[in-house]
DNA sequence: TCTGGGGTCCTAGGACCC
DNA sequence: TCTGGGGTCCTAGGACCC
């Protein structure tokens, strides 16, 4: 059986962890640049917030129902993470960690457990330890496990939070109750064209021919088919390195000069940088970005990208600064207002397996100094080492006028209780 | 006025090889 | 009029996830 567990509202709950005042109330956490609405609790759900909903245009509803606003505070969130994720690490000997709050968990060999009273110890003890609310979905596949899941979250009075999908007539009657667009790798897109074929539920693309679902939703929808059916096909995914990664932000005022541009495209390459060296990569090659506010519909539109393959393959941040500053001057254009960029490092070689080069290499120097860097930013917090090219004021030029302390992370803002 | 930031996989088609 | 039969690699685009 797998289980999978599903920290509830992650980043409202975290929110509410170190705010018991904020018990019961309403709480949305917003994006950066505090631009739109990602996570929700149940009484913000209730009010009718969607997600992903720009906060301005719910300005007024959020101030006659006192809803209670966070910018992201992704520090506390990894960090809560890691918490929950250890403990349900300690209750199966295979975890696969598939997002920031949510786990498969394979529980091959538990025949003997009783898996309600099981689950119900572990929802207990996250709870206990870490504050967060977590349901749980059991099942004999990953994608069963997942709409036992979602079962568990849409009736937490009667389930528990936890519910076990393990005989066939459970398995039906829970594929008749979920609609074909909440089936998890079932898209908007692939939704639409089901729903048009009168496909309206779990239970009815399941009833659909291996030949036809290979032909419209590819290899993909097959495997997801036979995994509803019952019939083990996805399994555990190991955690491999990245093959891609990328630094983008919105900026929180429209930038027009080149220089502006390039302290920001600067600071994204060597945070894409520290990402290389921290999973032993380095990268070939590298896109840069830029473009204007798409909303904006009274000002000129420009929008541009460009690869750089790289001499050689490099993690230094003073060499794709360089790289990815060279890359912005050819695509920048003088007269626009640009609102976002960003920088995505392409194509890795393992980082001590570098192919050398008998004219161009990386700068073996700069191996010491990243180590350094690295170290001493570890130490005394992000960004304390940073190259000149970088602006000295503020580590990110990001809006985020609400955001809460670093409860866990940093012993000055630790949390203080009056006894 | 204000509108997020990451990732993955698959397929079809074109260019090339013998 | 009829015009082979394999391959590989790369890219763009489309779908999906959180």
């Amino acid at each position: 059986m797998f289980a999978l567990v599903d920290c509830n509202n992650f980043y409202a709950s975290c929110e509410r962890v170190f705010r018991p005042d904020l018990k019961e109330k309403p709480i949305v956490v917003l994006s950066n640049n505090d631009g739109c609405i990602i996570a929700r609790s149940n009484e913000a759900k209730s009010l009718g917030i969607p997600m992903g909903a720009p906060v301005f245009e719910y300005e007024t509803l959020i101030e006659k129902n006192k809803v209670n606003v966070f910018s992201a505070n992704f520090a506390l969130y990894g960090d809560m993470s890691q918490r929950v994720m250890g403990i349900l690490g300690e209750y199966t000997p295979e975890l696969e960690i598939y997002s920031i709050d949510e786990a498969f968990m394979k529980l091959q060999g538990f025949e003997k457990f009783n898996l309600q009273t099981y689950a119900e110890e572990i929802q207990l003890n996250v709870s206990k330890w870490t504050g967060i609310p977590i349901s749980i979905g059991i099942a004999p596949t990953k994608a069963l496990s997942k709409v036992a899941n979602r079962i568990a979250k849409k009736f937490p009075k009667e389930t528990k939070s936890v519910h076990i999908i393990d005989t066939e007539e459970k398995r039906i009657k829970a594929l008749k109750w979920l609609k074909v667009e909440d089936v998890w790798g079932i898209g908007r897109q692939h939704s639409k064209r089901l729903n048009a074929l009168n496909i309206n539920t779990a239970y009815d693309f399941t009833q659909m021919t291996d030949s036809w679902v290979r032909k419209h939703l590819s290899v993909v929808g097959l495997r997801l088919k036979h995994d509803l059916e019952g019939i083990p096909t996805l399994d555990f995914e190991e955690v491999l390195p990245k093959k891609n990664i990328a630094t983008t932000r919105s900026f929180e005022k429209l930038y027009t000069e080149f220089d502006e541009i390039k302290e920001r495209v600067t600071t994204f390459a060597v945070s894409c940088s520290e990402k290389l060296r921290r999973q032993k990569s380095a990268c070939n090659s590298l896109m840069v970005f830029l473009h204007t506010n798409g909303y904006r519909q009274d000002l000129p539109q420009y929008s541009r990208n460009i690869i750089v393959k790289l001499p050689f393959p490099s993690n230094s941040s003073i060499e794709l600064a360089k790289f990815a500053t060279e890359a912005l001057a050819k695509i920048f254009k003088k007269g626009y207002s640009y609102k976002k960029a960003g920088v995505i490092v392409m194509e890795f070689s393992q980082e001590d397996n570098v192919q050398l080069n008998i004219f161009e290499n990386s700068n073996l120097k700069h191996i010491p100094l990243m180590k350094s860097i690295d170290r001493i930013n570890a130490m005394y917090g992000q960004q304390k080492v940073r190259l000149a090219s970088q602006d000295i004021k503020k580590v990110w030029k990001m809006k985020q006028l609400r955001l809460s302390p670093r409860y866990t992370t940093n012993i000055n803002e630790i949390i203080i209780i009056n006894c």
